[in-house]
DNA sequence: GCTTACCTGCCA
DNA sequence: TGGCAGGTAAGC
């Protein structure tokens, strides 16, 4: 499931086969994936062909590209990227290698796996060949354009932008705990404002952004907080510290997933390596905690998983 | 501020 | 075959 750190792969990933290219072609094979843009999917197709990627810039999930015309010109329109559930992008084409011959020898040598373009959902044709593939098992994710607003602070919108433009789609989204220009004194002011559980607030993608609910467990397992947990009934320095540790989760995940990709294929799988190792609590319940050695637990809530030390992250309600 | 819809594949 | 995975946004 990305989540900021998986994202931030990709910007990275793909940053250097798009920026300064020019998108030829759009082919849209599932119309849900597309159901953002206000105009449909004809309407996105005739509006990216023949304009040129300025950037990539992230705020917490949402990825956006900077769009220009042939002269350089600023296009005031950002083609917006949320990968969902299942969403990843990939390169191929050009400098890419994904062909059929290579995909073939890889089957030969470990057994049939599924087809890599399986859930393909669009495909950008740029003007150097290179393909970017939009996939999506669940159709969670998409691609629209979203017109460019200032940001209220007039900081740097994101990641990856030097401005303070961002899509109007991503305006109320806040930002992130790995964004330089973030006042964690004021995120942790407003989640202590609140009486919503702790973990709600950390998920509320306005108030921070780029937490789902694998880092929300792991960073409130970190902290020794409960997910059910008032916001208000958290201390300031707890719920910085709160925050602190969600960041650091997500660093090191970052710099993990930073080493499993390769510059000719973007993956976006949240799996990779990272996952299979480094988590303390989510996904790992009966396991020992590994500060305590008491079970973890995984419970119901929110129509979501929460798995924390019952132990550790005591009932402070 | 909470619930529901959107989605598909996998697993018990 | 029903439950589960969950990010986002609309609806109540």
């Amino acid at each position: 499931m990305p989540e900021l750190p998986e994202v931030e792969v990709v910007r990275r990933g793909l940053a250097p086969h798009v920026i300064g290219r020019t998108i030829a072609e759009v082919e849209v094979l599932e119309p849900r994936a597309a159901r953002r843009h206000a105009g449909g999917p004809a309407d996105l197709v005739d509006q990216l062909r023949g304009v040129r990627v300025a950037a990539l810039v992230r705020r917490g999930k949402f990825l956006w590209w900077r769009l220009e015309d042939a002269g350089g010109e600023d296009l005031g329109v950002a083609l917006m990227t949320h990968l969902g559930m299942s969403g990843q992008l990939r390169v191929r084409g050009a400098d890419a290698q994904s062909d059929a011959a290579s995909s073939d020898a890889v089957a030969a040598s470990s057994g049939p796996r599924p087809d890599p373009l399986r859930h393909r959902r669009i495909t950008l044709r740029l003007d150097d060949g290179t393909l970017v593939d939009f996939i999506d098992q669940r159709i969670f994710g998409g691609l629209w354009t979203s017109p460019l607003v200032t940001a209220s602070d007039g900081q740097a919108a994101g990641m990856g932008g030097d401005d303070a433009l961002l899509p109007a789609d991503a305006a109320h989204i806040g930002r992130d705990l790995l964004d330089p220009a973030i006042d964690l004194e004021a995120v942790a002011a407003r989640i202590r404002a609140r009486s919503a559980s702790v973990k709600s607030l950390l998920l509320n993608q306005e108030i921070a952004s780029g937490i789902g609910n694998i880092y929300a467990d792991e960073g409130l397992w970190e902290a020794r907080v409960r997910y059910d947990t008032p916001g208000s009934r958290v201390s300031r320095a707890r719920t910085l510290a709160l925050l602190e540790a969600t960041a650091a989760v997500m660093r090191r995940a970052l710099e993990v997933g930073g080493t499993s990709f390769d510059a000719l294929y973007v993956n976006v799988d949240g799996r990779s390596g990272y996952f299979a190792r480094s988590l303390s609590a989510y996904g790992r319940e009966g396991e020992p905690c590994p500060r305590c050695g008491t079970a973890i637990r995984r419970v119901s809530f929110m129509n979501r998983s929460s798995h924390f030390c019952p132990a550790c992250q005591r009932k402070r309600s």
